[in-house]
DNA sequence: ATAAAAGTGTACCAAAAAGGTATAGATTCG
DNA sequence: CGAATCTATACCTTTTTGGTACACTTTTAT
């Protein structure tokens, strides 16, 4: 539902990653300040949903698999939370409460016009900007608005 | 954080009120679709908020205390749900995990801005206008574009 | 007066979501 | 081989959300 700390872990991975190229859990939690444990429970999905490849044994470690500047903010926030959604009831397997009256519905609709656009404005900015410290902030700000 | 089942309830009862001007506990639940014993809880928090008036006794109710135009959607969001928060660091009370390296937080500042654009446009929304059904979705939607 | 029909306030409870831990394994490399 | 690394599954705790209970106060009709 929420952009939960999960998916800010997230972030902070992926940006690692793409700043440091492979890096191993212990390096990861670390750095991000996320507990080892939790590292590696991130790190599995960010895996199954194809935003970073890993490789066991003794120089293993993490890394992306996409270029940096083709892997999105909402990208590696919803492989970790799912799809964004302001409201539960805009989560795809979600019934709506029967409404009667047709017109309560409206606020549905705005809901998910108002979601649209969050998941687009998220979906403009990359990883590789938000790491890139020569983009400055207001620079990243002009971008979603 | 996000916008729970309870605002949209709170939506839906405040609409009630603003078509139907005064009516019961017992009426709102009914017509609302949420629980009795809930549908209480959330009026209180209304009538905390300022938002309905209350009346006890045989001929009392609830009723709006702003005309439904100048009542907005994040009005009624907020005034259940708290202010809204994409992401637990956009709360007041909420202290961001440190990082010393401060190019991080640059995530937290979009998520201020985009936090921003979406109370915006919940506040450009009246229940007035929820409710008035000669005005089309399309034309709501196009407010909040 | 009084009884019925409202709302009030507080406390409590249960389910779901979020955040986190543990542990027994499978790979890889030196 | 054995240490370092990831994997898979299961479990646990805390917080949030959704909801209930109950004893109480106020109002009004009769």
């Amino acid at each position: 539902m929420r952009i939960t700390q999960e998916a800010d872990y997230a972030l902070r991975i992926v940006s690692l990653l793409a700043q440091k190229g492979l890096a191993r859990t212990p390096e990861i939690a670390e750095s991000v300040k996320v507990p080892h444990g939790f590292a590696m429970k991130i790190l599995r999905k960010l895996v199954n949903e194809g935003i970073v490849c890993s490789r066991r044994g003794v120089n293993g470690g993490y890394e992306l698999l996409r270029s940096p500047n083709e892997l999105t903010v909402s990208d590696v926030i919803e492989s970790v939370d799912g799809e964004i959604a302001i409201s539960k009831c805009l989560s795809p397997h979600h019934n709506c409460l029967n409404n009667p009256d047709k017109s309560r519905c409206r606020y549905h609709h705005v809901f998910r016009s108002v979601n649209g656009m969050i998941k687009e404005k998220l979906s403009r900015l990359t990883i590789g900007m938000m790491v890139n410290a020569e983009i400055p902030l207001d620079e990243l700000i002009k971008i979603i608005n």
